[in-house]
Formats: structure tokens, C-alpha cells, sequence
DNA sequence: CGCATATCTTGTCAACGGTAAGATATGCTT
DNA sequence: AAGCATATCTTACCGTTGACAAGATATGCG
């Protein structure tokens, strides 16, 4: 386990990308520096090499677990609209693992893993958008409710976490998501009515049909 | 100009920007090196710490051109849908400025001219939502449609550039950005032939829900 | 013409990423 | 249980970077 101190660490590698999420939720990807990393977890500037070779070859690593985690968080909501809310929590309380998924510049974001991990978490919203009745302005199909639901979440939620959003949009990064998610999808939306009346203040974990 | 070959450089400033942008290109924001610039430059490597103090002060430097160039590009497009295209042809056309500016960790996002250019891109945006008819279900009412919008594009934008999206989002921004557009707006934008040819001019009279 | 200032240079330092070579623990084979 | 191959970690080093200090040179204003 961790607290295996001695020459061997025991779980460095674990150790490693944790600190690498704390990191770079304090300071951004950009000022992540592997010899922090290795203090943070009490072992030599040189051990991180061996793990996963180098930076990029960690915020790989770092970018498969986020999109894992991404994939589980969705399957957590059942309808449509509860999975873009759960899209949104993800990008905002696991920045580090969003932020480094999202810039593909930092990483191998060809590496096979990366590849089929992503694949993983398109897969779950693409079944969520399978679900939806078909709406009346259908330009692109299946397809583009897919391709326009995962825009509207995925801007809303590096907006969000920018801080690029006026004031108006308040403090719940989830109900907000809740008020833009509808306005795509309208009444084909799960559980709410129609009309969009001001949205429900208390979270509704069970959404009856 | 540039040309003056000296001591002074004559522009160095102007320079450095552009070089930046292309760097930031080449290689993305984390890997920009300021004696990089430097050299692109053809002056020493402490030079740019004169106009720019350190390299997060270059950054809000480009950060408020890419905010100022954006609203300006928002700007020829007459009608929302048009205003959106725009947005993503920005964000892909002009990578650099579009990625530092939505990277608040590289720069000094709170400085004033920051928030003040990020305020007038903020109103080009606002003065084209506020001309769409307003909507059947109209949860947040104008601001809601902004936020809407402006989510919808930007994470168009960004996933695209991520090259997160699957290959059935086709080859061309425009066209695919102008399917997701029209997919949350529906007839409340103008209209436009399934094609996507360029719009009309003028906005549509008023479309009937 | 002379001086204040803006601009650029050279020199220096600590920190970083990456590599090489050596030390130590682990586990497999017999 | 002993020995050896391997995984894991350390120490040492190199080139590059960002930042700072001090000096050199050009520009503009009186």
C-alpha cells in the first residue's frame, strides 16, 4: 500500500497521477511540473520516468482515468437531461481530469487507451441520445441531437469553469445546465413540463416518467 | 516597420504577438517559449520582458487582441445563425488567440483590459440574441437564449478543434456548426436552405412557430 | 547640443524535463 | 531456501527555460 515507505514507494504510479490532479486544479496543466510531483509524493525528481516515461506519457494516463470517470459519471444519470447535468459536475469538480482531456496538445491523444476510453464515454451518451423521441426540426437525425447535445453541455461547461459567464448565470453550474439543456431539447426532455416553468429548486434524484 | 534592423527592433512588439500566435500553433500554448520568441524575432532573449513584463503578461496582451478580434469578426455576420458560424470559424481559423483566451490559468484573466474586451465580444454577442423572436419555451428568457447560444458554439468550437468529434461531423466547421445552430434555434433563426448555402442578407420576416 | 528615457543586450541563477548509470527491493524459478 | 532476472527507485548530469540585474545604445524632447 502507500504507506509501504522505504525504497520501494508501492503505489507510486497511483500516487502520482492523484498528485497530478491536485496540481494541476491548483495551478492549471501548464505549470504542472513532474519534479513537484515527485516530492509531493516524497520520492526522487527521476521515479515519474519510469512510471509513464514522460509528461505527455503522464497526462495520458491522466486523460484515460478522466475519461473512464467521465463514462461512469454519465451512466449515473438515466435520462438525457440528468446525463448533460452529470457532464457538467464532472468538468467542474474533476477540472484537472477535464481539463487535460480537452487539450489534446498536452498528451498523446492518439495512444490507443485514449482512443478506446474516449470511445467508451461517446458510446454512453450516444445510447442516452438513442432514447430521445424524434424532435421536429430533425436537420442531422440522431446524429446531430448527439453532436449538438454534447456541444451545448461541453461549452456550457468550460464557459462555466473559464469564468467566461456573466453573472446572470449564478452559482448552481447544475441548474444552469438543467435551464440550457432544456432550451435545446425542449419538451423531448425528461421531467419536467413543457413550458419550462422556473426550474425545480430542489435536485430530484428520481425522475418519474 | 519591421524592417529596421538595429539595436531597435521598431515593432518588437507587434512581433512577438504574431510569432506567439504562430507558435501556439505550431506546438499549443503550454509549449511557448518566450526566448522562442525571441529568436523568431531575431532580438535577445530578455527582450521581450521589456513590452510584456513575463510571459503570462504576453498572453493577456494576445488574449485581449483574440477578445477585440473576435467581437470585430462576430461583427459581419448580420444574422445570429451567421453571428455562430462566425464564432466557430474564429475559434478554428485563429487556434492561438481562440486558445489562450479560454485558458484563464495562462494570463492574467481579471486584468482590466482583459474584462474589458471580453465585455465588448460579450455585447456583439447580446445585441444579436436580443433581435430573435422569442421562443415557445422560453426558460431564461433573452439571457437564457445568450447563454444557450453562446455554449452551443463555444463547445462546437472547442470539441472540434479537440478533434474530439466522430468523423460523421463531416470536414467543414461552418456547415456542421450551422446544423447545430439551427437545431437549437429551430425557425427562430433565419432561414437557410437545407444546403446551408450562404444566408440571406437579411433577416427572414417573422417566422411562425 | 545634451540629457532623460525607452529599448535592447549580456550575464547570471534556480528550476525544469529528460537521460544515463547505479542501487535496492521484489518475485519467479529451481 | 537460494539465486538470479527484473521492476522500481536514486544519484548525477546536461541543455533549456523564465526571471532578474546591470550595462549599452538609440530616441525624443528641452
Amino acid at each position: 500500500m502507500t504507506g509501504a515507505r522505504g525504497y520501494h514507494h508501492g503505489d507510486l504510479r497511483r500516487a502520482l497521477l492523484a498528485a497530478a490532479a491536485v496540481a494541476i486544479e491548483e495551478s492549471g496543466p501548464a505549470a504542472l511540473s513532474l519534479r513537484d510531483l515527485a516530492r509531493r509524493a516524497g520520492v526522487s525528481h527521476a521515479a515519474p520516468a519510469h512510471h509513464f516515461g514522460d509528461k505527455p506519457g503522464l497526462l495520458t494516463a491522466l486523460a484515460v482515468e478522466g475519461f473512464d470517470l467521465l463514462a461512469a459519471a454519465l451512466q449515473t444519470g438515466d435520462s438525457l437531461l440528468e446525463m448533460g447535468v452529470a457532464y457538467v459536475d464532472f468538468a467542474v469538480r474533476r477540472r484537472a481530469h477535464f481539463e487535460v482531456m480537452y487539450s489534446p496538445d498536452l498528451y498523446r491523444a492518439d495512444a490507443p487507451e485514449v482512443v478506446a476510453a474516449r470511445g467508451r464515454s461517446r458510446a454512453v451518451l450516444r445510447s442516452a441520445v438513442a432514447d430521445l423521441p424524434p424532435g421536429p426540426g430533425a436537420v442531422g437525425g440522431a446524429a446531430g441531437d448527439a453532436l449538438a447535445a454534447w456541444s451545448i453541455v461541453h461549452g456550457f461547461a468550460t464557459l462555466w469553469k473559464a469564468g467566461a459567464l456573466p453573472d446572470e448565470a449564478g452559482d448552481d453550474p447544475r441548474e444552469a445546465a438543467r435551464v440550457v439543456i432544456r432550451r435545446l431539447f425542449g419538451s423531448r426532455v425528461a421531467d419536467v413540463d413543457a413550458r419550462g416553468q422556473a426550474a425545480p429548486p430542489a435536485r430530484s434524484p428520481r425522475t418519474p416518467a
